[in-house]
DNA sequence: GTCTATAACCAGATAGAC
DNA sequence: GTCTATCTGGTTATAGAC
């Protein structure tokens, strides 16, 4: 997340190196173009070019197209994990939940220009007879969970709620963001949350 | 909007009426199908056979898919237009702002199994080289510019904001109740809204 | 084990029949 | 004026070549 928004694990095995960075290729290739069109209207064909793989190579990293969009996925819950784990470094949880929200602003162009890879993802895979959308679902449980401990070593009341509410406020500031292409209603938008959170302490 | 989120405005002239009637019913078939599937994941085939028209023959009544596409947004733009009108009987901007929150309640259900009508198409027809993501934006625009008048009547500082804090909290709380399918967090995530609203005035 | 040629299918779109 | 048979292109997926 973050900068790096389409970042993805180091490969760890040199023998495999090649094989496992074409992999990583596809998916990082395959989570870019996801973003960006969405997810039927992107071919496996891009994808491979994307990817500098051959076309119809995708097959043999990945048995279907939904395989690819799951590996996709849970690059994503992985980024959404390193995230929230790097925020423990902040001294408290007003400043922590700040530490979150800033991370849409900092990608504020890339939200007004596909939205939040997040959210667009969500919206997207939602009502799958696959497991794909309760897959998509666990990006964002991650971050309301943690969000909700945040309030609660906070003191505050009905932290679930909170968390609810600061994070649908800033997933609906990305889509209007994206709506209107406009970075800076990410901006002013966070910036509205973040007065509501100190407002609580 | 509302109770009948796909409704269409009636047919004018009996002497086309099976024409209209076709046309209507396929702007209507699409409306729901781009609402359940996504725009690029519905096919004109589908579209016609859910219209009750022969397959193929869409295209008597649109000139292309995108034609067809811009006929729903059209017709979401009227839907929205009537419903913002419809407040105006409530006598005064903090009721009619709840007025508006409540619409969202009212389809918890839809929204939470297919997401907001009108924030998942804004979504997906976003950064579209043709103008339908600018004809999108105005379903946004027509709600935002009428909050952010109602804000102003209510006499708080920074209308606008208000207006974009209160309608991005509506479309994120839509976004979690979709991606978790659960329409009670719709209507505890508007209550808190409602709250916020009482406490402006 | 890695990749390519091709199959099978389905989309959007059109020419022309009724 | 209304509708249907068909075409073309592109997509996923696979069988089999290297």
């Amino acid at each position: 997340m973050g900068h790096c928004c389409y970042a993805l694990s180091e490969m760890t095995d040199s023998h495999q190196r090649d094989r496992a960075g074409k992999r990583e290729r596809l998916v990082a290739s395959a989570g870019e173009l996801l973003h960006r069109q969405g997810v039927s209207a992107t071919t496996l064909a891009q994808v491979a070019e994307a990817a500098d793989v051959p076309p119809g190579n995708v097959y043999y990293y990945f048995k279907t197209k939904d395989a690819l969009v799951r590996a996709v996925v849970d690059a994503r819950i992985d980024e959404v994990r390193t995230m929230l784990g790097s925020f423990d470094a902040q001294p408290d949880p007003g400043t922590r939940l700040k530490a979150l929200t800033r991370q849409w602003v900092e990608m504020r162009d890339l939200v007004a220009r596909h939205g939040c890879p997040l959210g667009t993802l969500c919206s997207e895979l939602s009502g799958r007879d696959d497991g794909l959308d309760r897959e998509a679902a666990k990006m964002m449980s991650l971050i309301l969970d943690w969000a909700e401990d945040q309030f609660r070593q906070m003191g505050t009341p009905d932290p679930r709620d909170l968390a609810v509410n600061l994070f649908a406020g800033v997933q609906g500031g990305a889509l209007l963001a994206n709506t209107f292409r406009d970075p800076d209603l990410m901006t002013s938008h966070v910036r509205h949350l973040e007065h509501w959170i100190d407002s609580l302490s």
